[in-house]
DNA sequence: TCCTTCACG
DNA sequence: ACGTACGTGAAGGAA
């Protein structure tokens, strides 16, 4: 049998500086649970272990510890915000049905030594797992120690035997004891013998396996004079040492491994125990069911109460009941799985009545988009989840994207940006508290609708069910609202809500639909004239490596590179050696092979992602239509996806070529408005630095200024290069820098990096005074927030992890700033589409790339349209600086940037 | 599925 | 001593 024996204090420690602050929906952390499960998640998997028991410290001094005095006695106390995760730790361990071992006067190294000795005795197998190298000691044939560690928020595991133990120590596991005997261990209050740190311990154990050895032929020991004073001189502590190190392996207490077999039966409370947590995944990962006795619970009553009458629409129906929906005026749930050929449409009837009509195009008989026109009338008030795709589907049925008013993605977007998914079932177990209808099958609660008898006299239960758990979600959106609307309110983001983020779904929705041509044959030829260079490049990068390999695997470039043309180790390593651009630019001189590896890439990355990639892309009319996602960033932008449209190449050499290609057609052409230096004029008017100010009102080169006033020289002059350091100064003051990073970037020494980062924060005092207090009230807070007041939680901030911290502080100050230029572009967006739908109706805006607007117009009216886009983005939001938007037109996206 | 690399703002 | 800039998405290799 193999029993898996988990340092539980250990291992939760690691779980809660390694992962960012999590709360439950009830606001208690979680991280620490959290990152446990994951970390036994992982261990179960692989292990796949009979038994397990999970060791705990009781806190109780303890008589071991007493003989000398302050063991652990400056050991700092837990954090609250790990103490009050240590209880429910332990209850979701009990409920899993795990064993727990713990005992008054010992700490867990001491049970899991206990453990594993007795899973000798039986002749089972044991591994420890723990993040400390205390237990190492315990290594022997029958035990391994599974060593964790966190390292970026991921859990890493070093798997110790006694040959990998060797191997590094280059002695036998149990003679840690004498390392530690000898060199002490500060964090463990063990002395060791003063003067004697960690190379000469190694040494010595290598060398003499033993204190014992060491003290018994001190004399004739090789070594120099001065340790062997220095030990004589420590013996007394080192023997102290030495038992404070040994693990005891003899706990006094009832246990035999067949005690913590694990047979997977979690128990009844464990469902519900997740669900409070907010750890709903694990229900599903470990299929816990609902227990029996609580079948009837809220969700049910909710359900049930909300929905009282079902109906599913014929042709004539669906008239009928768009008459009735315009009479009451109330707002519709919309429902849509996933387009708008299946949709349940929910709707309060009275204060405790409701309907929900379902609409399925497979069994509508007439004019479906008639009566979806009808159903989804302007005047209406609607609401739904995700709604810009549903408008956009809709558009195909000439249903106008009009009169919405809710949608709760959306609201869940604004109120955690970092949630990560607003799957509309997850919102609706966070914010209401119960669960939609999930069928008998999926669900597996044997709950059942009360639409089941109405919805199908002819007995199709699949269908039934289908439609019942669409109405139930119809529902939950209702109840979403209800619960969302206040929380925006109170958060004051009800008008970055209604103004902003609603009013772009259409926009979106049209410009998805609208699409950008794209020069198909053209795209193809320039995809095609690659092939040559790729080939030709290929061979010569492998007749220079001296033979064939696969260019494109960062593991076997690095072997050509490292070990067989010896060029300078790349020093950067993870899982091997970085091969990327930054490595390689530096290798240029070194050898020719490396600037045609560069071309290489460069040439297939083109290639591979934006000639062959985007062709794939183009539909039936020529165009490319790209989805905008309004839920994925951290900061308040949209992303671009399938395919990409934000990072079409433009920089380097051929990279203006792909942006030929993206064109109007005939009689037409594309006008591009991009806003000039818009985050750092929003850095300008959000610090209030009257420098910066003062530079973006004289209407000045902003890099050239920060080059004269950060090396104390004339603006005339600046010379290029001091312009491109203050230009990457700028932006690294945005990104919320360190030198060591500005360093890197400009390629000076750090120190020299750190004049320029002093002296720029001493021209721009507003700008230092403005970071130091957004860290301040981030820290204070929990949250930054955009002029516009669109938040983002910064739990990092509170972490006890140095590097997670850092990150949080940088965040805070660049979300600010990112998000309010995200911000900005949105309602330029919806002013834009506005006026052209008033001025230009042939005009549409085809796309946005963070900072620039793209639209398509006939020719005739370019003028008329490049001074709507102008116009709009620059009057969006009123500054202590101009903001202002350049603007050009053309035949293709390269002509008119 | 994760990692590395690289395209953009 | 930490581990190095903010925000994305796609492709291809490695596991």
């Amino acid at each position: 049998m193999k029993l898996l024996a988990i340092d539980g204090n250990s291992i939760v420690n690691r779980a809660f500086y390694g992962i960012r602050m999590l709360n439950a929906p009830d606001g208690t952390p979680t991280n620490a649970v959290y990152g446990f499960l994951a970390i036994l998640q992982k261990l179960l998997e692989e292990e796949k272990p009979e038994a397990v028991a999970v060791a705990f410290d009781l806190k109780a001094p303890t008589f071991r510890h007493l003989k000398y005095d302050g063991y652990k006695a400056q050991r700092k106390g837990m954090p609250e915000e790990l103490a009050v995760q240590m209880p429910v730790l332990k209850e979701v361990l009990d409920a899993m049905g795990i064993l727990r071992v713990e005992k008054e006067g010992f700490e867990a190294d001491d049970l899991l030594g206990t453990i594993s000795r007795r899973c000798e005795a039986s002749g089972d197998r044991c591994v420890i797992v723990t993040g400390d190298r205390d237990s190492f000691q315990l290594i022997t044939e029958g035990t391994r120690v599974l060593h964790v560690k966190t390292r970026m928020g991921k859990t890493e595991t070093v798997d110790y035997t006694v040959e990998r133990f060797r191997e590094e120590y280059g002695f036998d596991p149990v003679h840690i004891i004498d390392l530690k005997a000898l060199m002490g261990d500060a964090s463990d209050n063990i002395p060791g013998v003063a003067g004697v740190g960690e190379k000469t311990a190694l040494d010595l154990v290598r060398r003499y396996d033993s204190i014992d050895r060491i003290y018994r032929e001190l004399d004739s020991l090789e070594i120099k004079d001065g340790v062997r004073k220095k030990l004589a001189a420590g013996e007394e502590s080192a023997r102290l040492s030495y038992e404070l190190a040994t693990i005891v392996t003899d706990v006094p207490m009832e246990l035999d491994p067949d005690k913590a077999r694990w047979d997977h039966g979690y128990r009844p409370e464990l469902y519900g125990l997740l669900l409070r947590l907010g750890f709903a995944k694990y229900l599903e990962k470990w299929g816990v069911k609902k227990p029996e006795e609580s079948a009837a619970p809220a969700e049910a009553g909710t359900f049930a109460g909300t929905c009282t009458t079902a109906e599913v629409l014929t042709d004539a129906d669906a008239l009928a009941a768009a008459r009735s929906l315009a009479d009451t005026g109330n707002t519709v749930y919309v429902r849509a799985a996933p387009g708008p050929e299946l949709l349940a449409l929910h709707t309060d009837l009275s204060e405790t009545e409701a309907v929900a009509y379902i609409l399925d195009r497979s069994r509508f008989q007439g004019d479906f988009g008639a009566a979806l026109r009808a159903l989804f009338a302007p005047e209406l008030p609607k609401a739904g989840h995700e709604i810009k795709d549903l408008q956009r589907a809709l558009l195909d049925y000439g249903v106008r994207p009009e009169g919405w008013i809710f949608d709760s993605a959306l609201a869940g977007y604004l109120l955690d940006a970092t949630a990560g998914s607003y799957d509309l079932r997850r919102l609706t177990v966070r914010y209401c508290g119960f669960e939609p209808f999930a069928g008998t099958q999926s669900g597996g609660d044997g709950q059942m609708s009360l639409l089941d008898a109405p919805l199908e006299p002819d007995g199709d239960r699949a269908r039934a069910e289908r439609y019942s758990v669409l109405a139930s979600e119809a529902a939950s959106i209702a109840a979403l609202r209800e619960a969302m609307e206040p929380k925006l309110r109170e958060l004051g983001m009800d008008r970055l809500f209604s103004e902003i983020e609603l009013p772009l779904c259409p926009v979106l929705a049209e410009m998805e639909r609208e699409g950008f041509l794209v020069d198909r044959d053209a795209l193809r030829q320039f995809g095609d004239s690659m092939t040559e260079s790729i080939d030709t490049l290929q061979k010569e990068i492998w007749a220079l490596a001296g033979g064939e390999f696969n260019i494109a695997s960062p593991k076997q470039l690095g072997e050509v590179l490292f070990e067989r043309l010896m060029l300078p180790a790349g020093k950067k390593t993870k899982t091997g050696w970085s091969t990327n651009a930054d490595v390689l630019e530096k290798l240029r001189d070194k050898h020719p092979i490396v600037d045609k590896v560069l071309d290489y890439r460069m040439l297939t990355k083109l290639k591979s992602t934006y000639a062959d990639g985007l062709l794939k892309e183009i539909g039936p009319d020529g165009r490319i239509h790209t989805s905008f996602m309004m839920t994925v960033t951290d900061t308040g932008r949209l992303s671009s996806r399938e395919p990409n449209l934000q990072n079409i190449p433009i920089r380097r050499q051929f990279g203006g070529q792909i942006r030929k290609m993206f064109v109007a057609p005939a009689g037409e052409v594309l006008v591009d408005a991009d806003y000039s230096q818009i985050e750092l004029r929003l850095l300008a008017h959000i610090s209030a630095d009257e420098n910066m100010i003062a530079a973006f009102r004289g209407g000045e080169d902003i890099h050239a200024v920060t080059a004269s006033q950060v090396f104390g020289i004339p603006l005339t002059e600046v010379t290029k290069l001091q312009r491109s350091h203050a230009k990457a100064v700028n932006f690294g003051i945005v990104y919320g820098i360190s030198a060591w990073s500005l360093a890197q970037d400009i390629g000076v020494f750090p120190n020299e990096a750190k004049a320029y980062m002093d002296a720029y924060l001493a021209k721009y005092s507003g700008v230092r005074d403005y970071q130091k207090n957004i860290v301040a009230q981030a820290k204070r807070d929990g949250y930054v927030s955009t002029l516009f007041g669109r938040r983002r939680a910064l739990p990092e901030l509170k972490s006890g992890n140095f590097a997670q911290r850092s990150f949080g502080e940088r965040v805070a100050l660049n979300m600010p700033i990112q998000g309010t230029a995200a911000d900005v572009i949105k309602l330029a967006m919806v002013r834009v589409w506005k006026r052209l739908r008033a001025e230009q109706p042939e005009a549409k805006l085809i796309l946005q790339v963070h900072d620039e607007l793209i639209a398509q117009c006939p020719a005739a009216s370019a003028e008329a349209v490049k001074t709507i886009l102008t116009e709009e983005m620059e009057r969006a939001v009123s500054l202590s600086v101009p903001l202002t938007a350049d603007a050009g037109v053309g035949h293709s996206w390269a002509e008119a940037h």
